[in-house]
RNA sequence: GGCGAGAUAGCUCAGCAGGUAGAGCAGAGGCCUGAAAAGCCUUGUGUCCCCAGUUCAACUCUGGGUCUCGCCA
């Protein structure tokens, strides 16, 4: 089993200052698990690494693909599995650090290896779903994979289609998938989640964002708009871009805009703090106690590995 | 200063021929196996501004007060 670290933590918890410093003390790469970062042209909004901090320190699964490109979890597991093998040739010490905790829970436990679907029978399903309804497709579903129906809400859609297609292709119930599916135990992770009270998470999010908008938030949509992305294309669906959509599409009041931006980022954080609560973790850390010495007894830790 | 309107949940407001109140938003709790910064579920008790009066009973009616917002000076 090959080692690694995860730092995780919802948006804004300090978990890029971790990293970094960790990465240099173990003279490390970082691998990013970030379902946004991975956008080019995208770096305001999504709070990349500077520069400085990408030339310091080398970064992986970051400006990897196009904001019309969907990517997923398991694309994330298949590369940063390759990364992890690499980096383990050269002798180092896989740094994961993001707040796609599916992407990481994806590549740490694995994900079934889902076929890749015809563009053909989502149009259909949607189509479908469309004409007889929600509940419908619902029923259809608790018929043929009553174990993946009773765990999926009527309204959601997502998962929902996502069941009956998997089922309508590969002929069998995607619960049936599930339970075949091996456990991973390709990799030993140590993981690391850094939490902090919600009022402080919340106010370190408004004060980001206003960085954000003064760093030029507003032109670099302005310039992907420009070069032909729109609101349609998955990467500005992303929180801090697609608030400022009806600013560039319907003139709405920019003021409104950042307030909207603002919200949607700390429910995000909040629906992040559900999902780690629900995840184990090896070490749970406050950012304010991130410093030298914490880094120092880390790299002690797994200097030997 | 005059006239008018209003004061009810964190915010915007609804409501009651008088029987102690309810929506939206915000917030909170949760779910999550290829869209995860996505998608989805659950969740509304507060001195109904204050004081007095009428009444079996007032958030609802009456009087006074305070404050806010308009318009006029």
């Amino acid at each position: 089993m090959i080692p690694i670290v995860t730092i995780e933590g919802s948006t804004a918890s300090g978990k890029s200052r971790l990293a970094l410093m960790f990465a240099h003390k173990m003279e490390t790469d970082i691998i990013s698990a970030d379902s946004r970062q991975i956008y080019r042209f995208m770096d305001i909004g999504t709070a990349k690494p500077t520069q400085e901090e990408m030339e310091s320190i080398r970064h992986h699964l970051i400006d990897i693909v196009n904001p019309d490109v969907r990517y997923n979890a398991g694309d994330f597991s298949k590369d940063a599995g390759l990364i992890i093998k690499q980096l383990k040739e050269e002798g180092k010490l896989p740094i994961i650090a993001g707040g796609t905790g599916f992407y990481i829970k994806s590549l740490i436990e694995g994900i079934f290896k889902s076929p890749d679907i015809p563009l053909e029978l989502r149009v259909k399903l949607e189509k479908e779903a469309e004409t007889i309804g929600l509940d419908a497709m619902h029923a259809k579903l608790m018929e043929v994979d009553p174990d993946a129906g009773e765990n999926i809400y009527k309204q959601d859609k997502q998962r929902i289609l996502r069941s009956l297609e998997i089922y309508y292709y590969t002929g069998k119930p995607i619960s049936v998938h599930w339970k075949e599916q091996k456990v991973k135990e390709e990799y030993k992770p140590f993981k690391i989640l850094l939490t902090d009270e919600r009022e402080l998470i919340y106010k370190r999010i408004e004060n980001r964002f206003d960085v954000m908008i003064e760093a030029g938030l507003l032109d670099e949509i302005d310039s992907l708009l420009k070069m032909g992305y729109t609101k349609d294309d998955y990467g500005l669906t992303a929180v801090g871009y697609k608030e400022f959509m009806p600013y560039f599409y319907e003139h709405a009041e920019f003021e409104d805009c950042i307030e909207q931006a603002k919200q949607n980022t700390r429910r995000y954080a909040k629906r992040q703090q559900t999902w780690y609560r629900r995840q184990e973790f090896d070490l749970i850390i406050n950012p304010k106690d991130i410093n030298e010495e914490l880094v120092t007894n880390l790299y002690k830790n797994f200097k030997q590995l």
